[in-house]
DNA sequence: AAGGAACACAACCGCGGATTC
DNA sequence: TGAATCCGCGGTTGTGTTCCT
């Protein structure tokens, strides 16, 4: 059995969003709040599917979005917890206050992947382009040990230039300084916490809900370590 | 000045997980 | 328990703008 389309595709608008749409989406979220994505449109009175005014919303509409270039801090920070997160633009994004995640992963296509690959180091893997994959062990075990960052260098990288050696090095040691451990993402108004929720403070900064079950133990074990972002 | 290439970013699509019934 | 439904995420595409020749 299929899955049912989101929405009446037959009438719905589609394509770059009118002044008049965007008034009336926030006028709607102002009077009634955000939520119920489904039946927002007609509520609203928008040709619009759901999923559609959610993205508008939380991209574009949000009062809460800071807009223009992003920082160096920014910048630096984006690039840390990429090595830690991969492509996890929503976590990445819940670190950066007034930041979306489209915004993030927009800006890492178009800037920070061509920066990395110009410094010599491939930004899907955070490592020097040219190093073969033995040389590196990802050792979150070893990690928790020795208390040393994630990508643990097993022998000396004869085979790359110097310069792209030095950027290696340098980027290394930004790694290596972490001091990482998990903290609850960034608020504008700390919402009181209800009673059952019961989650451990690890998973709310991951954007669990309420409703979701703890999985601390399951996260890819980086939870066991004292994560500071 | 014109046209093509490159860039930037808003928006769409499809999927997976969570929730509801 | 499993099907139906909803929500959110990440990948991709489309389009407007800027740059270069």
């Amino acid at each position: 059995m299929g899955r049912s389309p989101c929405c009446e595709k037959a009438h719905t608008n589609k394509g770059a969003w009118t002044k008049e749409e965007d008034d009336r989406l926030i006028a709607y979220i102002r009077t009634h709040g955000e939520g119920c994505w489904r039946s927002l449109p007609k509520a609203a009175g928008l040709l619009r599917c759901g999923k559609s005014c959610r993205l508008r919303w939380i991209n574009y509409l949000r009062p809460d979005l800071k807009r223009g270039n992003f920082t160096k801090e920014e910048d630096e920070l984006i690039i840390k917890l990429h090595s830690l997160l991969g492509n996890k633009w929503s976590l990445i994004a819940g670190r950066l206050p007034g930041r979306t995640d489209n915004e993030i992963k927009n800006y890492w296509n178009t800037h920070i992947r061509r920066k990395l690959l110009n410094r010599g180091i491939d930004p899907a893997t955070h490592r020097p382009i040219h190093a073969p994959l033995s040389d590196f062990t990802i050792t979150f075990a070893e990690r928790e040990k020795k208390g040393v960052g994630i990508l643990r260098r097993e022998e000396e990288m004869s085979s790359s230039s110097s310069e792209e050696s030095s950027s290696w090095q340098q980027y290394k040691h930004l790694d290596l300084n972490l001091e990482l451990s998990i903290s609850p993402p960034f608020q504008e108004a700390v919402q009181p916490i209800e009673e059952e929720r019961r989650l451990c403070s690890n998973c709310m900064s991951l954007g669990l809900q309420k409703s979701q079950e703890c999985k601390c133990n399951s996260f890819l074990g980086l939870l066991t370590g004292s994560l500071r972002l």
